[in-house]
DNA sequence: GATAATATTAGCCATACGGGTAATAGAACG
DNA sequence: CGTTCTATTACCCGTATGGCTAATATTATC
């Protein structure tokens, strides 16, 4: 455990007051979590994740009117570093899939013990990746089979990998974002040259002539 | 934590000797683990763990003449309720989605804490998931992307599909694949001026501000 | 300390792009 | 029959893009 000394913010997203009352209870009980927000449904929800920028929101699923994986959508656009544990007390094999696939970093059932509902948050909040054990085969079988023979017994995986440097990485994260030139030198404080230089030597690495090509490619093989 | 009383018994695969010792020792400072064999192949670790049959193997990736993987797919062959703890020193995409898909329950690094990796052992040992935050993102990408909104939700669906006609539909499917507007003209025997015409309305209906915009929603909500 | 890779800046130029407006023709709907 | 939707074509214009070469600063590597 890393952050032992500063607190973990949490929100707490659940339409049933009584689970949520209870959630904060527990949670407060732990000196290193700190609810700093209920709400009980996603548009509120959302509201508040903006504001407060917590370090774990809690994502019930079956909300009202906007469900948790739009929502949980929606949290991933407005930021990759939000962790988020699917909070749902059904086991369907669709949202749990849907729900990993949409952003969330963990998947929990409400039955969890709150001492390790605590443990979880910690985990999470330093980056990992936890799945209850109900719905953790289904969670990793959703994960497409690969050719095993081929992995570790030569490289074939090097032939594939694009070489992009930190800062191409970068610039190619906002030509994915439709940015044009002019405002990614803006975002990353240097000239338009600069951007075209970095955009054209990302086109020759990854064997493209434009930038929707490669924005196309960079999305299908998931390097944003 | 339900298996309070009764040892977790554990396999170590591991081909250092130094690390193997290290691992034993570290778990075995836990009463409620105990490390039944070490083996320095995954051919001995196969031996093993078919005449012990624990709770738990922790197997290393990288192993001389058969890697992990492949003796993880036979681990699953024999049995699917042992638990199996990924462990490696490096973080290699396509490694981790084959350790996941190949039968894996948790992924380590091993730079892991020995705290902690007792913890996911516990975890492990009661069917969770668990992932390491290095990869965890990794492993998050590889589960397949599923149509959100259609789950659990009821309308939102029909507020988000776009609206393209057949023939802007062929001119998006081109779009992506990095067609500049004359190559489109020319592959559906057109004038430049149409093609132009047909992405200018695929900008609007889509509301984005240009075509690799454009590609990357259509990648991304699967309309190609 | 020399070499190599990376990041930054710059200018030139032909082409591509996107917005705007607008005209024509065919099909569909009532 | 008239209206609406779509597909098609056309023009102008300002900006963006990508290829090209090239210089400099910083950093890493040997």
């Amino acid at each position: 455990m890393i952050t032992e000394e500063k607190q973990i913010s949490v929100i707490i997203v659940e339409d049933f007051k009584l689970t949520r009352v209870g959630l904060r209870c527990a949670l407060n009980a732990n000196p290193d979590i700190n609810v700093v927000a209920e709400c009980e449904d996603a548009i509120e929800g959302l509201k508040q994740i903006e504001k407060l920028k917590p370090d774990v929101v809690l994502m019930d699923l079956g909300l009202p009117v906007m469900n948790g994986i739009e929502a949980m959508v929606k949290i991933r656009e407005m930021s990759s570093d939000i962790k988020i544990i699917a909070l749902t007390s059904h086991d369907r094999e669709d949202e749990v899939v849907a729900a990993l696939s949409s952003g969330a970093n963990a998947y929990c059932l409400k039955d969890i013990n709150p001492t390790k509902l605590a443990d979880v948050i910690r985990d999470v909040n330093n980056g990992v990746c936890w799945i209850d054990s109900v719905v953790s085969k289904l969670a990793l079988k959703s994960i497409p089979k690969v050719d095993n023979i081929n992995l570790l017994t030569n490289q074939s995986s090097e032939q594939t990998k694009i070489p992009l440097t930190e800062r191409e990485f970068e610039v190619l994260k906002h030509l994915v974002a439709g940015k044009s030139n002019t405002e990614i030198a803006k975002e990353l404080i240097v000239s338009v040259h600069t951007a075209k230089a970095h955009v054209c030597s990302i086109l020759q690495k990854m064997c493209v002539n434009d930038r929707v090509q490669a924005a196309v490619k960079a999305v299908k093989e998931g390097i944003v």
